[in-house]
DNA sequence: TGTGGACGACATGTATACACGTAGTATGCC
DNA sequence: GGCATACTACGTGTATACATGTCGTCCACA
């Protein structure tokens, strides 16, 4: 929730200036995520433009510009003449994500192996770190490289629509991938097999055991997704 | 570029009060989206803020409200301190798009056949629709509705995120659907056939035959678009 | 004459004040 | 006692003023 700033492009913010200070809509945009991802806010709740502004430490206006962000990113549906409405992602929605990046995912695949392009580069040390993050059991680390790790493989595809709608899903399940290795550890040395198998078959470019190894690798969370949360 | 309103989403907006007069945020949305469809600015053009102001008639605030909504649609891109920038879709862009609309469809027609469902309801009154507007020449009319067609059979599906996945892309389309339409109107007959098939093939739950034929109507644009764009 | 830096104009980022619509509450009527 | 209605409080929608960073220009100097 910290490296979303500027749409997600590292579009270079000038560059000369050094790291500047992140602008009030970032922050304003950080605090109310990480409210929302921590479960501070109740499902259905309107958000309170003017007490968000006190927390945050701004005015109203970046408030209001980070709850349009997140709105885009479906953390809040902003209702007219209410306010922003808090929107948890529920299981049903997870259960979608997940298909809908096996549909992605898998195309990716597909496309890379269709052109012999081999898997993405640095795909072996974002494997080797996740594992190195597993044995210090440190689960935030390693569910943020479990998405770069996955991001990579749509990007190798070359299409930027794609890898684009990609990222977009990729806020809302920064929280339950974190909650499911939490919960289910003794799941790591299966995924990070299936990580590895995925790495020989994309290497070999064999596209249809890429595919099935992703229709596994990603069937399984949202079983355990509906086992502990429903 | 005027039912984009609540963010794409039928939210009702209260209701009571019935048809509530747009708000200033829309009113620039659609002014400056439809400035940029028409081409009344240069790509990687700066967009004034106190200008579009005064053309739409309001203030600055939902001026810049709008601009964070193009951002999201792809329309202009935010650099930080310098403001909106023009971001015309380009040819490379285009043919993107129409992969991930592959993607995204075919998926969707083959599940739908894999349950059984058939075709979308109302998929035939639309077809009968598109080629009443086909034969008033009314483009634009036709444009909307093959739009519509599509989304339907993305619908269909029950994904609601890849749904909303596949209507992110089409304001991004809009422009461009007229303009293939409208220079090469010949290939209006090819079109409602494969849309006609199209349907038939869903009706009988025959995924494969639905996944052929998108890929072939899927191609066909992107390639009149390669023709005349470059 | 070309280059570097300082200054001024200007646009965006932010804060705040006002307008308008909605929700909740109290009151009167049936 | 229950329900409809008017009123009040409150929060979003919009406008505007101020702060800050950037770009272009001009001038000094090599």
């Amino acid at each position: 929730m910290s490296d979303q700033r500027n749409s997600g492009k590292d579009s270079g913010n000038g560059g000369t200036t050094g790291k500047s200070r992140p602008s009030a809509r970032d922050r304003a945009y950080d605090w109310i995520g990480s409210a929302i991802l921590t479960g501070v806010y109740a499902e259905g709740q309107f958000l309170d433009e003017v007490a968000l502004a006190q927390e945050v430490g701004t005015s109203r206006t970046p408030v209001r510009e980070a709850l349009h962000r997140l709105q885009a990113e479906r953390f809040v549906e902003l209702v007219p003449r209410r306010g922003a409405q808090v929107r948890v992602v529920n299981a049903k929605e997870m259960k979608e994500i997940y298909q809908a990046r096996f549909v992605i995912e898998s195309d990716a695949a597909l496309r890379i192996c269709e052109r012999g392009r081999g898997a993405p580069a640095g795909f072996t040390e974002l494997i080797e770190a996740m594992e190195a993050a597993g044995r210090r059991r440190d689960w935030n680390e390693m569910a943020q490289l479990d998405q770069a790790f996955h991001a990579s493989l749509v990007r190798h595809q070359g299409n930027a629509v794609l890898a684009e709608m990609y990222d977009a899903m990729r806020p809302r399940q920064v929280r339950l991938s974190v909650r499911t290795i939490t919960e289910a550890p003794e799941r790591l040395p299966v995924i990070e097999r299936e990580h590895r198998e995925l790495a020989a078959a994309l290497a070999a470019n064999d596209g249809e055991r890429s595919v099935d190894l992703l229709k596994v690798h990603l069937r399984e969370v949202p079983e355990l997704v509906r086992a502990f949360s429903e």
